[in-house]
DNA sequence: GGCCCTTGCACG
DNA sequence: GTGCAAGGGCCT
């Protein structure tokens, strides 16, 4: 008889050690079905070692496995990489499977199983349910199960919708066979500089090992075309691909270029695809159809069999770090599994993060430059222009050496980008009678306006509200004023300083989807476009020959908060967002708009030195013992008591090993100390490099006991503080 | 004593 | 995750 461990998609059972029946055939990776009391549910068979075999249970106590035979092989190095993610981040291993799995249908069924989506009718009796339904599905198609669990509504409710005609049987979405990518499609023209680059790029996917590589280029140096050169090669050599971006929502200049250069366009994976798309492009990577992928971080852990090569663009964005469930870092993960995988992995950045310089400085990631711009475009020029001698007139936020040069810039009939990052008007409306601030009633956090849309919105929690005529607390009318600029409000002074120019704002609540991102693109090429407000959504990736100035409207912002990274963040920003200027044929400028210009980070930008502010970053780190000199868990407990949240914070300090090298600090309110209505509560872990601090972690959580209702989430490697 | 609710633990 | 059994409180 055969005995075999199964890791189970449930969390909080994880492994069980079931039998496979005589004359069945189910290997490690084997997905399958087992019983576990009166139910059934899905596991895969993991490998006998690590976590299995507890205690010798009675042999014929085992409960048989029964193989999904339509489902894929989950490969080892995937297998590895989920046993690496949650021995390294302390997650449950179920839960870092279902990130390998989140297709359960997929794999369960065996007819068909329906799809449906919403019909044009208009419903001839609407329920809550269904109003919340419908919100919930949108244009998203799927089977009934999963509807369900995306508007959160239960079974009778769709049922309900699907018999009064509300919900009709989706077109099935055609088996679009797409064309491979063709590796020769587009001739590329590379520099020489490019050239040199591309070729190394390609060694690397030829020897088919283990190598992390850094593409190390200035903004507009094409780093793309040189690793599509890498994508080339691995196509050619019949090998997958995946490539991360940070933000899946607005690729389509990415995807231009994709197609421009293999003649079709890349697979995407993200977290808001329809179902049945996700469905079968999960099988078409798991059986090898699907090259090429390009996708978020969640694209980690698909079932690649042959995969040759991972592509980490933007690689230093810091919104790689999954900040909820699994918290594990995009960019770490794509090096663990390219080592799992024994193939290249390329970070491609203009400006790497400081703990990947540390890895090229100790020899262990090799880096790649592309130091000057593509076809002879020169790096914009960067000045500071200090708001306590040059101050915008009051009650707006543009300086008049700012207002001049875009004077300057519109006459030559050029464009102008203006970055701020925040969304909305403004980010605080407080009481002028009274003083009262407009606050979410589930977070610790300001409401802020929304004037497009004549809301008040949380950017936590999603919280809505109309702007009210008249104070919540006193109940004097008109007294609300809008206190600091977002987007919205820098656009109206644009509006205001240049009444003949289309201004036009561009952030997630504007280019909410890839549709009006083309079209922003568009209007932005055809010239349409005089000035563009945004946030960092417009920072990456876009190439308009036409833009020579961008003004940076508060570079000390992302300052604030006293977060480990901010003046990384900042350079990172600015520096990005700078090099959307002049990225053609005519020079760019850049103003950055400080209350601080001797800071390291605006020095650093205006005199060009990268390498002397990283080098200073690096030393303050390293004296502190930051990462990734040292490292950070954080303890985040959370209940809808605020009470409770105390007692178990201050019970699991209690409870905290004394290990050499290592420090607890707290518990203290989180930052944001109320968060979707739950009360928060902090812990901060400090340890040496040499402390195995998620085995400590998980051992001393092990032995407190934790109230229902209350959750204790660990964050190995904390980004934000929040 | 009987009933309900909470809690802890097993599930292979 | 879910189901069940044991333990404690409280009504009849």
């Amino acid at each position: 008889m055969t005995r075999v461990p199964v890791l189970l998609l449930n969390s909080g059972i994880a492994m069980l050690d079931y039998r496979v029946p005589p004359g069945v055939c189910a290997p490690a990776g084997t997905v399958v079905r087992v019983p576990i009391g009166p139910r059934q549910v899905v596991g895969v068979v993991w490998d006998h070692g690590l976590g299995d075999g507890d205690d010798g249970l009675d042999e014929n106590k085992l409960r048989p496995v029964q193989v999904l035979a339509d489902a894929p092989l989950i490969p080892p190095p995937l297998r590895r990489l989920i046993d690496w993610t949650s021995d390294y981040y302390v997650a449950n291993p179920a839960a870092v499977l279902k990130m390998a799995i989140p297709v359960m249908d997929a794999l369960l069924r065996d007819a068909e199983v329906p799809e449906y989506q919403l019909s044009a009718i208009e419903p001839a009796r609407m329920t809550e349910g269904r109003l919340q339904a419908m919100a919930a599905i949108g244009d998203h198609s799927g089977t009934v199960r999963e509807l369900m669990m995306r508007a959160n509504v239960s079974e009778a409710v769709i049922r309900g919708m699907i018999k009064t005609g509300l919900l009709i049987v989706a077109d099935p979405m055609p088996e679009h066979a797409l064309p491979p990518p063709d590796p020769d499609f587009g001739a590329p023209q590379l520099s020489a500089e490019q050239q040199v680059v591309a070729s190394e790029l390609v060694a690397a996917v030829t020897a088919r090992k283990f190598a992390p590589l850094v593409l190390h280029g200035v903004t507009g140096s094409g780093k793309t075309e040189a690793y599509f050169e890498a994508v080339a090669a691995a196509l050619r050599a019949g090998r997958q691909v995946m490539i991360l971006l940070p933000e899946i929502a607005l690729t389509e200049p990415f995807v231009d270029r994709f197609v421009a250069r293999f003649g079709v366009e890349p697979a995407v994976w993200h977290s808001d695809m329809r179902y049945a798309e996700r469905r079968r492009t999960w099988r078409a990577i798991a059986s090898g159809r699907t090259q090429v992928v390009m996708g978020a971080r969640s694209a980690l852990y698909l079932p690649f069999p042959a995969l040759g090569l991972i592509v980490v663009d933007e690689a230093h964005e810091m919104s790689f770090k999954q900040q909820d469930g699994v918290t594990y870092h995009a960019r770490d993960v794509a090096v663990m599994r390219a080592r799992m995988e024994d193939c290249p992995v390329i970070l491609a950045s203009a400006t790497p993060a400081l703990e990947t310089r540390v890895q090229v400085a100790k020899g262990h990631y090799r880096q790649l430059e592309l130091p000057s711009r593509f076809g002879g475009a020169t790096m914009p020029d960067i000045a500071a222009i200090d708001l306590l001698q040059d101050p915008p007139v009051r009650g707006t936020w543009l300086a008049p050496t700012l207002v001049r040069a875009m004077e300057e810039t519109l006459g030559r009939g050029e464009q102008v980008l203006l970055f701020l990052n925040r969304r909305g008007y403004a980010p605080l409306t407080l009481c002028r009678h009274c003083g009262h601030r407009c606050q979410c009633p589930n977070c610790s956090a300001w409401m802020v306006e929304h004037r497009r849309t004549h809301r008040l919105l949380c950017h936590h929690c999603g919280h809505v509200e109309m702007v009210p005529q008249h104070c919540p607390e006193c109940g004097e009318v008109d007294q609300l004023v809008a206190c600091g600029p977002g987007v919205e409000r820098i656009a109206e002074e644009a509006e205001r300083l240049f009444p003949d120019a289309k201004v036009v704002q561009a952030t997630s609540d504007t280019l909410s989807s890839p549709a009006k991102a083309q079209a922003f693109v568009h209007r932005m090429e055809s010239g349409e476009i005089d000035i563009v407000v945004g946030t960092q959504l417009i920072t990456k990736g876009y190439h308009f020959p036409e833009l020579t100035l961008v003004g940076v409207v508060d570079a000390d912002l992302g300052l604030q908060g006293g977060d480990l990274r901010a003046a990384e963040r900042s350079f990172q920003q600015i520096a990005q967002v700078a090099g959307r200027a002049g990225r053609g044929s005519k020079p760019g400028r850049v103003f950055v708009q400080t209350h601080d210009p001797q800071a390291s980070v605006i020095r650093a930008l205006v005199s060009g030195d990268e390498h002397r502010f990283y080098r200073e970053e690096t030393e303050m780190r390293r004296l502190a013992g930051a990462p990734p000199f040292g490292r950070f868990v954080a303890i985040i407990i959370s209940s809808e008591e605020a009470d409770e949240a105390t007692a178990v914070a201050k019970s699991i300090a209690r409870a905290a090993p004394h290990v050499p090298g290592m420090q607890v600090f707290g518990p203290a309110p989180a930052p944001l100390a109320k968060l979707r209505a739950r009360y928060r509560h902090r812990l901060l872990v400090h340890a040496e490099r040499s402390v195995p601090v998620q085995r400590v972690v998980r051992e001393w959580l092990g032995r407190v006991r934790i109230p229902k209702g209350c959750r204790v989430g660990v964050d190995v490697d904390p980004y934000s503080f929040m």
